[in-house]
DNA sequence: CATATGATAGTAATCAGTTACTATCTTTTT
DNA sequence: AAAAAGATAGTAACTGATTACTATCATATG
């Protein structure tokens, strides 16, 4: 018997459902087109009781990047953490962010709508943060990787770092457009094992002859 | 002397003005936030004169998504006519794909931007058949590879595909975010050198051992 | 009672689309 | 070829709907 309608809410617990009815919106339409008043629709409030909680839009969409960020980057950590082999690390973080983003499709949506935006928001920062920090730990991976022996030091990291995030972010936005998040959890290890694979044996640019 | 203003343009033409500001725009500002009155400022004409030329915004976008996949897919097949092995034909689409994207950002944006829509718009399905043409040709590609020995008969090629076309999303979704297209232009070959060598070596699920 | 939370009912700005009128180009008629 | 007529293209001002945001009043909680 769960209430339909949770009335009164303390107010850092309403801040906190308004990022999740955010969240649940941005996997059903165009982040853009979300307003206020649908947000509020879609947690039972009115639109006006929103911003007794929030100053204004901005700071709404400010506390839903930082919950992207935080929530996305503790799965990531969790998946690789205690993982020796940088390889297996690599490919636990893949396949956990591709999980998180099935839990979640209005994550990656709202992070590409921000970041394409043109203002420099507080949100678009937030979000330039995460990426940067998503980088340097890949970059950081590749690197020891690479001093255990397991990928060929002439490796081009910056080339691996991009296609890395560039699978995911690929991935991703095919099954956003597919709208099948089940079908992308199956087709990403298969994807992973071709990247691998392409680091394994990548020579930078003359091949030996 | 150029002049300013082109003034009273025959109906055709000014419709392909109207496609080109839209691109034009859509490269520097959020495409949903594109309105009939910025493509109207864009290309110095008063709002509602659009309307004489469109019924509405709608077939706009319908028009735009037209000329994207047009051009595109002419670019593409330029870049491989003439070339036999696949795999020198897919490396040659990969790079005339960054390089049409690098030239026109706002296509590439006007196109994620359509498919995430939810509504089943006349500009989406054109969008996704686009997509479709897109993987198709590419599944034949590698498929020819492995008739031809260029590929191992083994390969996994769904997720070819989808890795390919992910990619480019991927490194395409990277450039938008920094704003450097330059950059991609000489990113993308290194990062197509890896997805390369990964096909060339991929072994399915269980390497012999 | 005091305060936090919510509802009601507004505001000014902006959106796509329309209307009435005017300017410009093209064709026909003389 | 000159002028009138018709068609096409553009302008300016507007409409109703929707936006983020606010002011005021009501209620629930501790």
């Amino acid at each position: 018997m769960t209430e339909v309608r949770a009335k009164n809410l303390p107010a850092e617990e309403r801040r906190n459902v308004t990022v999740e009815a955010v969240i649940d919106l941005a996997g059903m339409m165009n982040p853009g087109d979300i307003t206020t008043a649908a947000i509020a629709k879609h947690m039972h409030l009115t639109q006006g009781a929103l911003f007794r909680h929030f100053p204004n839009k901005e700071a709404i969409w400010q506390a839903v990047m930082q919950w992207v960020a935080t929530h996305l980057m503790a799965r990531i950590d969790k998946s690789a953490a205690g993982i020796k082999e940088p390889l297996a690390a690599m490919q636990a973080m893949f396949q956990a962010h591709v999980a998180f983003v099935a839990d979640h499709p209005g994550a990656p949506r709202m992070l590409f709508g921000e970041l394409q935006g043109a203002a420099m928001t507080p949100a678009k920062r937030l979000a330039q943060a995460l990426m940067a920090q998503y980088a340097a730990r890949l970059t950081d991976l590749i690197l020891s990787a690479k001093i255990r022996g397991e990928l060929p030091a002439d490796l081009d990291v910056e080339a691996a770092t991009v296609l890395f995030i560039g699978t995911i972010q690929g991935l991703v936005m095919q099954a956003l457009i597919s709208g099948d998040m089940g079908r992308m959890l199956t087709v990403a290890p298969r994807v992973f094992h071709i990247y691998r694979r392409g680091l394994e044996t990548a020579a930078p640019n003359k091949p030996k002859g």
